[in-house]
RNA sequence: CGCGGGAUAGAGCAGCUCGGUAGCUCGUCGGGCUCAUAACCCGAAGGUCGUCGGUUCAAAUCCGGCUCCCGCAACCA
């Protein structure tokens, strides 16, 4: 039992700046049931999720809320926690970044770091908005201006700690781009071509503007800012300079790190950095997987379109969006999610296919011979076939979670399911049954299905955890019977098995009925209302300003007398306008919306007294106007009044 | 010529490494069965594999040009 093989799987730490949603579900589930497949395996095996619960944002929504940023998380983490459970995950270990063992750990490698020379002290530069008291990178800012309050930022600096990046190019790209590392590998391409090759740029790994963070314990006015404080998680967890756990040399390093594809640069680039910095191994895998994404959207709050967990799996039951999520993942890319889909997906796979499977076995046997099979055997025609396919299933569903293609390992359980239904149809047992001659030929094609259904449920129980026992309970399996050991073997169930019929495992769903009370759901809890709310905030947090400033502003009509798509930009044209005196060229975000030929000839809302820009090589004079509602954009037109006209 | 991915039946995808009858799931239509959760099983219709050209006895697959989509990066003045 000592010489069990570790195995050790994480989540990312999440973001506790709101609820959790099906995307954070996503990956906990398939690192949940690679988890529980492996321990089914005989690993032993360590699960590790956590939150992440330092930073600005968490300071702010606390302060909002005019509570502690502790207090804050403490409540959101228990709403992760109590998802966790309704969707029984089986980790092992919780971190949250607040924890007195993970802030020890970081302040030490911050320290050890430090001492080494990876870590220099410099200045950080960017947009600082000081109403916000924030840095803002170029790309965040919204119109040049604070994206949290609209006012302007000015060019600011700030003493920072610098992680050195340099020196682990070389080893990273290697990592990258000659072992299996990187899951799918077809990303390394990217990551070398994008970020590696143009030369890495230092990290920032510590802050003065904020305070919510783990403070550096030899500069106290600077606080661990991400990097450093959020993905040493893996390695505090397990004890790593720190005296709460003594695991490290156990399980690392690690087996598998799951992420979506969103911080998939952290943990393809900085984690192997920071730990070639330590001195210490690197993880075997890191698997990245895409977004789920809503009737062709990106999930987005903004959008009205989160998908709550809680809400589906209390209609559906939580192995049923389990199965749903597992099924449509695909390592790399990105999948749909509607509640048609879904629900479809639910009804014949899980309903019509398995569910039914069991239930018409299981009621079968209670017809026939009152729940009890005889043991006279009698062997016929299709029996080798099935036997043969449901034994082979084990050494192919392994094959693939070796893989991390856990999509693909359900549909190979999924074929045995469908065999197993055929084979009812070829035996037809009605027909044996009405030959009282045949009884042990009709007692022998239930038994198999038995079997079968024992190794499918076996396998299935790392997927589905709560249901799989129920069908398992049903065709009267010990649990002795359905270990993984006996599920590349058949004729385990004893032969005299005596079933249980119980309640149908998977329920059929009405498609139309629930699409209906789904949207109704959907716009009642977060549609119509959550959009709002978030307008009216969006508009209550601009500063006013006096009449002073909006006269600052001139704005004119404008005609446009040539118009043509900028080369290297996608997003712009290149507008030629007359403001009443002069021709001047305008660089407009709103290729995307307008052909040029459309726009040549009408008059438009120039701002004629904008400071000159350049953007994409192109001198830009001024800026046109136009409406903005998500992705939709109409540009003003004013057709009836002379270039020139002042808007006032 | 910034980097990368993609275009295959009504929808969603596999096949491409290593050329040789185009496959899966859902949907549609027809049939079978009645043990079962109106479920299950069989069959059919439906694709000139984005486009143009090249290599080859043979191209969805290899090579080159083009069009369109999607990520990342960059600028929505």
């Amino acid at each position: 039992m000592c010489n069990k093989k570790p195995f050790y799987i994480t989540t990312p730490i999440y973001y506790p700046s709101g609820n959790p949603h099906i995307g954070h579900c996503y990956t906990t589930v398939a690192c949940d049931s690679i988890a529980r497949y492996r321990r089914m395996q005989g690993y032993d095996v360590m699960f590790l999720t956590g939150t992440d619960e330092h930073g600005l944002k968490i300071e702010q929504k606390a302060a909002e809320k005019g509570i502690t940023p502790k207090q804050y998380v403490d409540e959101i983490v228990e709403i992760f926690k109590s998802l966790w459970n309704f969707m029984n995950i089986s980790y092992d270990r919780y971190i949250r970044t607040t924890d007195d063992y993970h802030v020890e750990t970081v302040q030490k490698i911050f320290k050890e770091l430090y001492d080494k020379g990876y870590i220099y002290k410099g200045e950080y530069k960017g947009k600082y908005c000081t109403p916000c008291e924030s840095f803002w990178t170029e790309s965040q800012l919204v119109d040049g201006k604070c994206p949290e309050c609209g006012r302007e930022v000015v060019e600011a600096k700030e003493e920072a700690y610098f992680f050195k990046m340099a020196p682990f190019a070389d080893r990273i790209e290697k990592l990258l781009t000659e072992t299996d590392y990187l899951q799918p590998k077809t990303r390394a391409v990217e990551l070398v071509n994008n970020f590696i090759k143009p030369g890495l740029e230092d990290l920032c790994v510590s802050r003065t503007s904020f305070t919510w963070g783990i403070p550096v314990t030899f500069d106290e006015k600077h606080v661990v800012y991400v990097w450093i404080d959020a993905l040493s998680n893996y390695i505090s967890a397990l004890g790593y300079q720190n005296e709460a756990f003594d695991e490290f040399n156990k399980y690392w390093p690690a087996d598998v790190h799951m992420v979506a594809k969103d911080i998939m640069r952290f943990h393809a680039i900085i984690w192997p950095a920071m730990l070639m910095a330590l001195d210490l191994p690197l993880p075997k895998h890191l698997a990245v997987h895409g977004w789920i994404t809503f009737n062709g959207q990106k999930m987005s709050k903004s959008l009205g379109n989160v998908v709550d967990p809680f809400i589906l799996g209390k209609r559906y039951g939580a192995d049923a969006i389990r199965y749903h999520i597992l099924r449509e993942m695909a390592l790399g890319a990105d999948s749909s999610f509607s509640n048609e889909i879904m629900i479809n997906r639910i009804n014949s796979d899980l309903a019509n296919g398995l569910g039914n499977l069991v239930s018409r076995t299981v009621a079968m046997v209670e017809k026939y011979f009152g729940g009890t099979l005889p043991t006279e055997r009698e062997s016929g025609e299709f029996d080798d076939d099935l036997i043969e396919t449901a034994t082979a299933l084990r050494a192919k569903v392994d094959s693939f979670m070796d893989e991390t293609q856990l999509n693909n390992a359900l549909a190979e359980i999924f074929k045995v399911v469908s065999r197993a239904n055929k084979y009812i149809d070829e035996t037809a047992p009605w027909v044996i049954a009405k030959d009282e001659a045949k009884k042990a030929r009709l007692a022998t094609v239930l038994y198999n299905l038995l079997d079968t259904i024992r190794i499918v449920a076996t396998l299935l129980s790392a997927f589905m955890p709560t249901t799989m026992p129920k069908a398992l309970e049903q065709i009267g399996a010990c649990e002795k019977c359905a270990t993984y050991e006996n599920a590349d073997k058949f004729g385990v169930l004893p032969p005299d098995v005596t079933v249980k019929k119980g309640e149908a495992l998977f329920p059929r769903i009405d498609v139309d009925k629930e699409i209906e009370e789904l949207n109704s759901i959907i716009k009642n809890n977060s549609g119509e209302d959550e959009k709002t709310k978030k307008l009216r905030e969006e508009i209550e947090g601009i500063a006013q300003i006096g009449i002073d400033d909006f006269c600052k502003v001139d704005l004119r009509v404008a005609e446009i007398k040539a118009c043509e798509p900028i080369k290297k930009a996608k997003k712009l044209l290149k507008l030629t306008v007359f403001d009443g005196v002069k021709e001047r060229t305008v660089a407009s975000g709103i290729a995307k919306y307008y052909k040029p030929e459309e726009l040549v000839g009408r008059k438009i809302i120039l701002v004629s007294n904008l400071a000159p820009a350049k953007l994409c090589g192109v001198e830009s004079c001024g800026m046109i106007l136009a409406a903005t509602c998500g992705e939709d954009v109409k540009v003003i037109f004013v057709d009836d009044m002379p270039a020139g006209a002042k808007i006032s």
